[in-house]
RNA sequence: GGGUAGGUACCGAAGUGGCCAAACGGGGCGGACUGUAAAUCCGCUGGCUUACGCCUUCGUUGGUUCGAAUCCAACCCUGCCCA
């Protein structure tokens, strides 16, 4: 492929590139480029957020291009400021590489094994001398980091920023300089780390990464970005079922955001919306399962959902007993969905009509029931039961 | 180090001796409607209880009081100003 091809593809789907003529000088040289990712492991669970920057990063090796992708073990444990509104937690060692090793297995669904170099950023920060390190810090001032936005929201809502919070940026830089990246990818909110990158890197002679920004995706609330600490995110590990359910159940101006990141393509406006997020939650259940399953995860919902014929749909088992209705909630919620529930949240759902027992409200809280084989317990709007 | 303002439930924010499990808003959950959409309406939102009620909770620990989120003391934490 030519260069101004490539760069043509590469530029798709992203929200900022500094610059689009240094891209094209380095693709012009004809050497495969070192395309830098770096990750967090601050949790285990790879979700649709990252995968717009592994996928893209997944086209850098499907042009011949190497990918690197940099565990911050190291980094993880002081935690990414950016964006945020608080000092994040900050994980021991042993909980950061428990979550890389889990990442690392997602990541590879997306990239290809065989181009992919993963480094663990503690290689060189773990033996890094203090003296370096305030070497490095000279190198950037208070102004430049308290400049960020983040920051400043946090100055002007009087919370607090933490001394190591400012460090981040830098080691992040850093990571560059050691992997000497051709390109830098990351979320728009990762504009000010990377362009540290670029500084270090000129500082320590070398060619400064081109900067490849990708949107970042909103999180099924439609508002806040997709995180797993908000709740808002679909695991490329969920399961099929619950995969698709979480997309069927946003609302019509997220799926028009989706369609693009996702599938790469606009949405239809002549398609009628439920069509469109059918084929939207499907498709993308195809891609991270199979075939086979989105179009069985998709049967199961239009049974449970549109149909409402519980009956038909593929519930998960609970062994027949017989208890008081609200015992036997609190147990299903435990034992089937590993979901806490108080005795007075199981009542409320019953007074509120939420539980049914085959199709028929059971409205008594001091019901007592005979559970038999093939009933259907249903506990709320999602989660439902088949007596076995 | 000095001064000063604060720390209330998931978040924001009232409350400044009893009527406070704690106003209000947001969020969340449930119901109606629907396309598990949006909008709207209704209900719920510490725990145990059929209920009367009881128990735990307002930074922490002690104290005053018949009674404290509210008063006192010490301590911990945060912002701002000064050094």
């Amino acid at each position: 492929m030519q260069p101004d091809e490539s760069l043509d593809l590469l530029q798709r789907g992203t929200a900022q590139l500094i610059s689009e003529r240094e891209l094209l000088e380095k693709l012009r040289r004809g050497r495969p480029l070192r395309v830098k990712l770096g990750v967090d492991p601050t949790s285990s669970d790879i979700h649709l957020g990252h995968t717009l920057a592994l996928r893209k990063l997944r086209q850098f090796q499907d042009l011949g291009h190497e990918a690197i992708l940099i565990i911050g073990d190291f980094t993880a444990m002081i935690g990414d400021p950016s964006g945020q509104s608080a000092t994040r937690p900050q994980l021991t060692h042993f909980e950061v590489l428990q979550n890389a090793q889990t990442y690392r297995t997602q990541a590879l669904k997306i990239l290809d094994a065989a181009r992919t170099r993963v480094v663990f950023n503690g290689d060189w920060f773990s033996k890094m001398a203090f003296a370096e390190i305030m070497h490095l810090n000279s190198r950037v001032t208070l102004q430049q980091m308290l400049q960020r936005e983040d920051f400043r929201n946090r100055i002007d809502t009087q919370q607090p920023i933490r001394a190591h919070e400012i460090q981040y940026p830098i080691m992040q830089g850093w990571d560059s300089v050691m992997v000497e990246a051709d390109v830098e990818l990351g979320g728009t909110d990762q504009l000010f780390n990377i362009l540290i990158g670029r500084d270090l890197q000129r500082e320590e002679g070398q060619e400064q990464q081109v900067v490849m920004l990708l949107p970042i995706l909103e999180g099924l609330d439609g508002t806040k970005k997709m995180s797993k600490s908000l709740g808002n995110y679909i695991g490329v590990n969920d399961a099929p079922v619950e995969m698709l359910g979480k997309l069927m159940s946003i609302s019509d101006g997220l799926m028009a955001r989706y369609y693009p990141l996702l599938l790469g393509r606009e949405l239809d406006p002549a398609l009628h919306p439920l069509e469109a997020k059918k084929q939207l939650a499907s498709e993308i259940v195809e891609t991270y399962h199979s075939r086979e399953a989105a179009q069985n995860a998709l049967g199961d919902w239009i049974s449970r959902f549109s149909e409402k014929r519980l009956g038909a749909a593929d519930l998960p088992s609970f062994r027949a007993r017989s208890a008081d209705l609200i015992s036997i909630i609190v147990t299903v919620y435990a034992e089937v969905f590993h979901t806490a529930k108080s005795r007075t949240e199981a009542r409320r759902l019953i007074e509120q009509g939420s539980v049914q027992l085959n199709g028929a409200k059971m409205r008594d809280p001091k019901a007592h029931l005979d559970l038999q084989r093939n009933e259907i317990l249903r506990l709320d709007k999602t989660r439902a039961v088949r007596i076995a």
